[in-house]
DNA sequence: AGAAAGCGGAAGCACTCCCTCCAGTTCCGT
DNA sequence: ACGGAACTGGAGGGAGTGCTTCCGCTTTCT
């Protein structure tokens, strides 16, 4: 099917621009950002926008497709790790920083959109994968009893909502909620996790809480 | 200064009633909710919102500033309690409950508009409740040593990024984010806090996931 | 060099939102 | 019970935003 004769190298080289542009705005700004900022991000017009894609749509599925995938690879080595906790602990903070540094991620999750399939298909695989991790955790009595798998892709989407908004000011700070959530998943715990970034100052506080939209 | 004559009693109605839709669409909804859509959902005409009301944040202003009350009695109230975890506890619980149930408020604390002074002299006032919360929880050994008083608006914050998602199809869901966060920040634990809210089912899941904008 | 492929961006279309204006209606004091 | 002040509804002005099409000009490739 893409068979068809290659696009010519300014064609292409534009396409990888745009892809490229896109990826760091939806990591930024998220999956609402117009075609119109795209296009300036990338320095091509709207014009070989629409040449290069047939709609907004198709840009947003083929940004997000290996970003799945990475998800469900981090599935799979989590579940090399010998460990149980080490192993269920590794998958939710390796998802919980994806969705930290990609606020399109949160969005694609939580589409209805077209990606639909795309998204069907990656719970279909990662399911199992999440599964496994989280029963191995149960069994040794390492984790609670009363988490739910349906549970995690929620605390994925907090860490993610806290890192929207502090990301501009204080990158790391998501990793003290990421510390706090991972701490309460544990079954029983004699000291806390140290955390891994710094609290807010006050100007970053007064920042975060003063934030433009 | 409200020395100006009463308002004719059809006028004061309305003036309810727009106040009362606006809590309720602010709640449900955001601060973002149209002028259009409050007046539709008062019952009046936008004409007569606008002679009620100089403007849009005007309204914002006069809904919200009964709920930041709220929320500094809610702290006065907690510092009755003698258990210092007890105390911290129900704080933090009080008011995560409290942004769960109402989308707006979220949107003003962070607001960079007016209603900004209002803000500002609600944290003047929350400020030194909170800290006094913070301090004899961790003097007493039981808060972790690491918590920044500027951790506890983000776990609000937290809580009601979840209650937004899931508030339509689950609205207790949040209560199990807030169980594992509040397991998260105490110093030690042997066993984890009963979950006061069930798992989501896979409908739920999938409804979730699949939210309409 | 000529044709095919590609380019930029103006402009059309379809929203959405805040707010003003005013002809018609309701209330209230006398 | 009546006259005028107060109030009402909602059409529409003005300003934005976003997706997509179109087309005259440019670049690439053979």
């Amino acid at each position: 099917m893409s068979a068809a004769r290659p696009l010519r190298v300014d064609a292409e080289r534009n396409r990888q621009r745009i892809l490229e542009a896109a990826r760091t705005l939806f990591a930024e700004r998220g999956v609402d950002v117009s075609v119109d900022d795209i296009a300036a991000a990338a320095g091509v017009g709207i014009g070989t926008f629409y040449r290069r894609f047939p709609d907004r749509e198709s840009l947003v599925e083929a940004v997000f497709a290996t970003k799945l995938d990475r998800i469900v690879e981090a599935a799979r080595a989590a579940l090399e790790i010998e460990d149980p906790w080490e192993a269920f602990r590794t998958y939710v903070m390796t998802v919980s920083r994806m969705h930290a540094g990609d606020r399109g991620l949160k969005d694609v999750m939580l589409s209805t959109d077209r990606g639909r399939e795309q998204v069907t298909a990656f719970r279909a695989t990662i399911q199992p994968l999440a599964g496994a991790l989280i029963e191995r955790a149960k069994a040794a009595g390492v984790l609670r009893e009363d988490i739910s798998p349906f549970d995690i892709p929620l605390i994925h989407q907090a860490v993610g909502a806290i890192a929207d908004v502090t990301r501009d000011c204080s990158p790391d700070y998501f990793e003290r909620t990421l510390t706090l959530l991972v701490d309460g998943l544990a079954q029983q715990r004699t000291a806390p996790t140290p955390m891994s970034a710094p609290p807010l100052s006050v100007d970053q506080f007064l920042t975060i809480m003063a934030r433009r939209r």
